[in-house]
DNA sequence: TTCACTGCAAACAGTTTGCAGGCGC
DNA sequence: GCGCCTGCAAACTGTTTGCAGTGAA
């Protein structure tokens, strides 16, 4: 894997952001902002596909959000989007590795969790609505 | 809400689908398949809108694939998605429950099970990936 | 020198929106 | 006749792709 100017630029922005969630629009932006010559889009996502490839990073659909990027080293975990506020909440992966253990055994489903956020409402928009 | 003959093309097919996930664009195609004049995208999505927010449809985001649409009727259930070949298994909410009070007992979100899927491996794929 | 990587621009998909006209009530 | 509903067309967002040129190794 070749190092490069804009690379190098996109893992900073990364490395920056430690466990924010970044989205690629997001991680243009600030790349952008902080280098003299600015990246392309199409080579935010190109990298990002790269990195992923090489396992150093993930990412996790937020709902109808984009998706967003982390770093994989953190550990995995589920992530719950508020309908209402858009607040996100996560809960660490071993919250749900009974729930997942149990999906499993009933139909054979191999739960990825993290991948995808679940939606709902968080608990001040909840109480709000009763 | 008035009766127009675009809305009632589009529940007819919705009401011969049943428990068929449709999307908008099937929904559409499938309209314009039956009825002489045809109607417009916008209006399918501002027909599944106005049939939603009467209770009628609910809609339920698999994955990378568009939003699919179901009559609300039918009881709640947690959608996967296979990242591999796609398929998608359904368990009913119930069966979810148990872990959706925990996640509110543990971080006071409440799970809206069925609008999101969860993604990961079914059954097949996962046995071939081991 | 070579080819992975890049910027550019255009395409893509699904969905939304502004506007002027039409028709259900 | 009022105004909800419609078709049309264009815009929008996030993301992908084809292409030809460039710079890392």
């Amino acid at each position: 894997m070749r190092v490069t100017e804009p690379r190098r630029a996109i893992c900073e922005v990364l490395a920056r952001s430690h466990d924010e969630h970044l989205d690629a629009p997001t991680i243009h932006a600030r790349v952008a902002a902080e280098v003299e010559t600015p990246v392309d889009q199409s080579t935010v996502y190109r990298t990002l596909d790269a990195l992923e490839e090489i396992g150093l990073l993930s990412h996790t659909h937020l709902g109808h959000r984009p998706a967003v990027y982390h770093l994989s080293e953190e550990e995995g975990h589920q992530h719950f989007v508020c309908d209402v506020c858009g607040k996100t909440v996560a809960v660490p992966g071993s919250a749900i590795d009974n729930w997942a253990a149990d999906i499993r055994a009933r139909t054979g489903f191999v739960v990825d969790p993290g991948h995808f956020a679940l939606s709902g409402r968080c608990a001040t928009c909840a109480v709000q609505a009763e």
